[in-house]
DNA sequence: TGTACATCAGTGAACGCGCGTTCACTGATGTAC
DNA sequence: TGTACATCAGTGAACGCGCGTTCACTGATGTAC
């Protein structure tokens, strides 16, 4: 990895003969900006490439981490008072990450048919693009840092109310209850973390893809759609009540 | 909790008038025996303890362990050569636990009816009486050692292998390929899994048994109920295939 | 039964190490005029 | 445009602390005869 601080030179270069006023003189900073959002950088994906390796945040030290992205370990604190609030800057942008992937499945639109197959194959590619961030929300799920364990769950369940919203779109759920709605989500959402982590432990063996690892996900992903169809074959069945 | 080093008395005493021999040689040694099992168990107690509140495995230092269980730090090594160790013993006792539920479950013969309900209650009772082993297994699912990750992960399978095979009992399923019959034991476990979080995470907030988490359990252990009764619907409707 | 010796669970002191946090500092970037 | 000053991201040294591990030891328990 390696030192973040090196010049960089702005292509677009400000202006120089352009009056000074207050915009002016943010753009003009953009440099001293930039090598601090570098560095900022360089800290987050310190912290997420040794989770990704199978270390817990709980046993990631400041000491560590900026010795990973190349800063001393004073520098840390120009980012952030502590590695919690490290660790909510991550849950964060991996909740961006979450919600790009829902976002991704809305726009298929409704066509039951392949819906569900077509949702699996979501999820699979964006754990295989977004490793990193699904490695860390898997962890900090269950983590020793109550502090993240709780910011975890408590966006786990805003996202599963917003799944809730979308399934009640569907005409076959429109006279379910809303508590039945939520308990169909939460179910859908379980299936959803039982798979991210049968896929993350299965490529934690190895580095890289290699076929060993792409066969496991395979199998692991032929499982979920199964398990998602039985479910789907209960709903026309289920007489909603609250 | 304090030192555990007080010397007790048998009550049972050692027919002091009958011949030597290997058998009676253990039977004099039992104080002694005694003393050290106590210390042991003293040990994993104080594990388990820090971890049931909120603690992780890997923020656990021998020294804080030691010094819960009342002994100095040096001590430790005459029970376990280091923390790894003392977690694949509470693995295997955390096991033992869970299989007694599994034990408790099939006791109850099939009746259909109720059968949902009653494992479900099972459930929570054994996630009551014994929420230390629970927590336990939670975190250390997800946790950052690799070693008690991967038990962690090879017993669970186990478990879910073993319930397939206790559910092949029920006449509907009989028809049901191996793979199907492991992927619908596969669901169960895991909504049993994310019941036994949701429980753990909902009696976190307060220490003892309280109105307002027993409200959370009770309401917990209804949504569960539900998932289950949605799943067992669409089980005469699945074309079971390989 | 009484005595001399063996075992061994737990002790207490010591070690070197990586940790989080503090501080005055440096020097490149940015601003004022 | 050129110069003098301000800002501030990152530095390097220092601190006290809890950690895992080692070691010779103590003294109660257990054994041999």
């Amino acid at each position: 990895m390696g030192s973040v601080n090196r010049r960089t030179q702005s292509s677009t270069s400000p202006r120089p003969h352009a009056a000074r006023s207050p915009t002016q003189r943010s753009v003009e900073r953009r440099s001293q900006a930039e090598r601090r959002r570098q560095t900022r950088r360089a800290l987050l994906d310190a912290a997420l490439e040794q989770m990704d390796r199978g270390f817990g945040f709980d046993s990631l030290s400041l000491r560590r981490v900026t010795r990973a992205a190349g800063v001393v370990p004073a520098a840390f604190y120009r980012h952030f008072a502590s590695m919690d609030e490290l660790g909510l800057a991550l849950v964060e942008e991996s909740m961006l990450t979450l919600r790009s992937m829902l976002r991704e499945a809305r726009e298929g639109g409704p066509e039951p048919d392949h819906l569900i197959a077509r949702s699996v194959g979501i999820l699979v590619a964006h754990v295989g693009e977004h490793r990193r961030h699904f490695a860390f929300m898997a962890h900090a799920r269950a983590s020793g840092n109550a502090v993240l364990r709780h910011a975890i769950r408590s966006e786990t369940k805003l996202f599963a109310s917003e799944l809730a919203t979308d399934i009640s779109r569907f005409p076959i759920l429109r006279d379910w209850t809303t508590a039945d709605l939520q308990m169909l989500a939460g179910l859908f959402v379980e299936t959803m973390i039982a798979t991210i982590d049968a896929i993350l432990e299965a490529s934690s063996w190895t580095t890289g893809p290699d076929s060993l690892s792409q066969a496991a996900e395979a199998r692991i992903a032929r499982q979920t759609e199964k398990q998602l169809r039985l479910i789907a074959l209960a709903i026309p069945h289920w007489r909603s009540t609250d």
